[in-house]
DNA sequence: CTGTTAGCGCATTCAG
DNA sequence: CTGAATGCGCTAACAG
């Protein structure tokens, strides 16, 4: 692998021609241009890149933090994030934590030690106060809503969609309404917790804490989920189902079982996911792709130094009826 | 932020000493370490890695090119890589090329401009002979069947897996076989056609070229599958579908529309993804996680120079049988 | 328009 | 066990 130097020496000319032709600056001699093309096409050169990182301070890349890839939630995140770095010729780095801090850790020190120049977070277990310690160091977005930090953050409102999914459950007649979360103590479950206490107070309705259903994530939590409803003195009539693969995994054991949706279990779901509407489950559209666009359009732009301050955004939602409820 | 030559004032060594200890080398007496590390703590020192990658030629990360991450197929193989990406502390760094050569080549080139160590290959567009002309700048490891070049991979067998599940559909009755393909012109694809041509021939059974059915690659796909057969003159009635999301989608159709399975139309899926449990959905078990795995084994080995010649590693596969066939 | 030169930050010989 | 010196490959300021 010849370097810079050869080039310079083959091509007739000095290193600093020969990185102007590589980095297309103006004001390169016609003729000097060819010679280097032509010695660089000979010789079959191309760059160090991280020679490059090294003196440009920078690496064109950014980190990409999330539990596990293999999830349709955040496949569809990072799936925005990825079309938006293409985009710009930006490189991702995949940091595949499983929810455990040391891995989360690990991507916060990419980012310190400059392998990635800034960094997406799109789901945690560290605290907040951990993670803002790393933002000296660059740009950190979170795809959840945070405020009064120096993070940036993109996220839709799961308190109003908690709330306008509960009303349109009450709306229809629905008086025992429960929902699930993925890990109870994660931070949109919170928010999720104020939001059903809050909107039921209002409605005069009632609200338990056995309809609260923890640890449902995946299509197969949906199918215990059943299992678990059945066998209850005083099931739910309804249930608010934070992830379409959840509500997926519920509709197919119900048909299973010969449980009518919504007759004897209405429920709604979340992310429409394209499961959802093959299997005709009310859901709420949160726009999954878009908070990943987002993210790195957040990421990008600060790096980038066009805009200084942390940036907050909220991405609307809607609500997309079809026969679950 | 400090860099080593301060650290090795503030410590009253030199920088080669802090160099040693950053790099927990023997041989430093320990006291010397002792100031080093207080100097490290208290500057809040920390590494810039591309210097790193810079000197040691090396950056312990390795790209992964796949179509799109958003799916369930491509996710569980990269789940794959990851975890064992962990193990050894390499990263990962995400092509997402949508099947355009365009993005394809752009991650070959960061493998000749030393953004990656090694290269990943899950699926592509691009040919063979392209691919292999990046060989020399590192390992390239493929997830589908390649000899006789300087390739490394790891596959299962889609030939006999296709003649099996043929054999399987043939002994349950049925005499009108068709089957499915992502895309038509795959190297995967090819083989298959094969096999259903081979194994339809020695069983003497007969194979139509309007009972195969291109473009089928999600769940969509799968309920647009049943439309387009429903509306034959000449339907088979068993299909060999590619893919466990097709399958679910046409599973899916197949209720929706009162089409009974197996009786109407019988089918055998792949992947042994999560929803064709929940569905009884009969499939091939592919180990998609030990394919993700085993290359970056593949990988990390000749990375490493534990091995120097290119490896070729095929896994097995087996039917598990459920209610759809 | 072009070449010289001084770094970017670190690892690693080679003497001692 | 330690430090001085060299080099990894490239960019950019500077002087022409």
């Amino acid at each position: 692998m010849p370097n810079i130097k050869q080039i310079a020496e083959a091509a007739g000319v000095s290193v600093s021609t020969v990185s102007r032709v590589l980095n297309n600056h103006p004001y390169v001699r016609e003729d000097k241009r060819k010679a280097v093309e032509e010695a660089v096409e000979r010789l079959q050169y191309s760059r160090n890149m991280n020679a490059v990182h090294l003196v440009k301070g920078a690496t064109q890349t950014i980190g990409v933090v999330l539990p596990q890839i293999n999830n349709a939630y955040f496949g569809r995140v990072v799936e925005g994030i990825g079309e938006q770095a293409l985009q710009v010729n930006y490189q991702l780095m995949l940091c595949q934590t499983g929810y455990r801090t040391h891995e989360e850790r690990r991507a916060l020190h990419m980012l310190r030690d400059k392998i990635v120049d800034g960094l997406i977070i799109v789901s945690r277990s560290l605290s907040l106060n951990q993670i803002e310690k790393y933002a000296k160091y660059g740009p950190i977005t979170l795809c959840e809503e945070v405020r009064g930090r120096s993070l940036s953050c993109v996220y839709f409102d799961h308190y109003a969609s908690f709330q306008k999914a509960i009303i349109y459950l009450w709306n229809k007649g629905h008086r025992r309404i429960g929902y699930t979360v993925n890990r109870r103590n994660s931070a949109s479950s919170t928010t999720r917790n104020k939001a059903y206490l809050d909107t039921l107070a209002s409605l005069g309705g009632e609200s338990r804490e056995n309809w609260i259903f923890d640890n449902c994530m995946h299509l197969e939590d949906g199918a215990r989920l059943l299992t678990k409803i059945l066998a209850m003195d005083d099931p739910p009539s309804a249930l608010l189902i934070t992830g379409d693969q959840v509500a997926a995994g519920l509709m197919i054991a119900a048909h299973n079982q010969s449980v009518r949706v919504p007759d004897d279990l209405a429920f709604i779901g979340l992310d429409n996911q394209p499961i959802s509407k093959l299997l005709g489950i009310t859901t709420i559209d949160n726009r999954l792709n878009e908070i990943g666009a987002e993210a790195f359009g957040i990421s990008y732009r600060q790096i980038t130094k066009q805009t200084d301050s942390t940036i907050i955004q909220e991405l609307g939602f809607k609500i997309v009826e079809r026969s679950s409820v």
